[in-house]
DNA sequence: TTCTTGACTTAGACGGAGTCCAATGTACGA
DNA sequence: TCGTACATTGGACTCCGTCTAAGTCAAGAA
């Protein structure tokens, strides 16, 4: 994740111990944290961090790509280290665990030229759902 | 849309004039209307309906499979009255128009075992992305 | 037709998620 | 070390949705 770091002071952008924090708590696989989540868990190295400063930087590490939004259901969006590699997500409709998931093929390549209705279409996002062992 | 109306009372469910209004205002295609969209329609025909019910009502056709919610972005959630045939939407990142579409092939058939991490998996969303001809 | 009653509707309070702001603090180049 | 532009903070605010208590009414019974 010092990677990550690295990237933003060469976007000009200041090492603060808020920033050093979230970007550590954000490490990890199949990680899909709540901006909530990533605050408390924040919290707990760097006590005095505010919400506002989690959402701030959250915002600012999807705007450089680094890290990505998912909104798997109707609640908060969940934010999600794993940026580099394209990837879909597998949601437990029971306990709501994400997985990354890599299906094959291009999602884009099933949809025929005339169910384009004219766009100039770029991306697929896929959610598949099911139960996972622990929930069926 | 009277097939609703049909489907609901026989679910022994009252014929009332906002649930005949709501299920109005939902008829027709690539229909994908905010609550708050239906409300703001709703009113027009019956001044008086208040957003609980139009909340109540989208809920409970969903619940029977009249209706199904998509959520497109982190906004609020459309209902689309198209709950009979599959589909998956085109969504412009200009001005938010959503197109149903229909791709070939079942989606989750591009999701390998090995992939599944013991999961049961019963349903893939496709929310593809790009540019309305209005937008590009 | 009128009556009765439990289901339905209503307004407004409430809650979660996210944004915005003015005041305060601080990283870092000079 | 200092100055300052940028970052952080807490709290107010908005948007979307849920809940509740009180009033209303659809529809079966008589
Ligand atoms: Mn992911
Ligand atoms: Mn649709
Ligand atoms: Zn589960
Ligand atoms: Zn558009």
């Amino acid at each position: 994740m010092s990677d990550l770091l690295e990237r933003l002071r060469e976007r000009g952008w200041r090492l603060t111990a808020q920033r050093r924090v979230v970007a550590e708590v954000l490490d990890g696989d199949h990680v899909h944290l709540t901006a909530d989540e990533v605050h408390a868990r924040a919290i707990a190295r760097l006590p005095e961090i505010s919400r506002a400063t989690v959402y701030n930087t959250l915002g600012e590490m999807v705007s450089i790509g680094e890290v990505v939004e998912v909104a798997t259901d109707g609640r908060a969006k969940r934010y999600d280290p794993n940026a580099h590699r394209p990837h879909q997500h597998l949601v437990c409709s029971g306990c709501g665990t994400v997985r990354d998931v890599h299906p094959h093929g291009d999602p884009l390549a099933a949809l025929p030229a005339a169910e384009r209705f004219g766009f100039t279409v770029s991306a697929a996002e896929v959610t598949y759902r099911g139960l996972c062992p622990d929930c069926s």
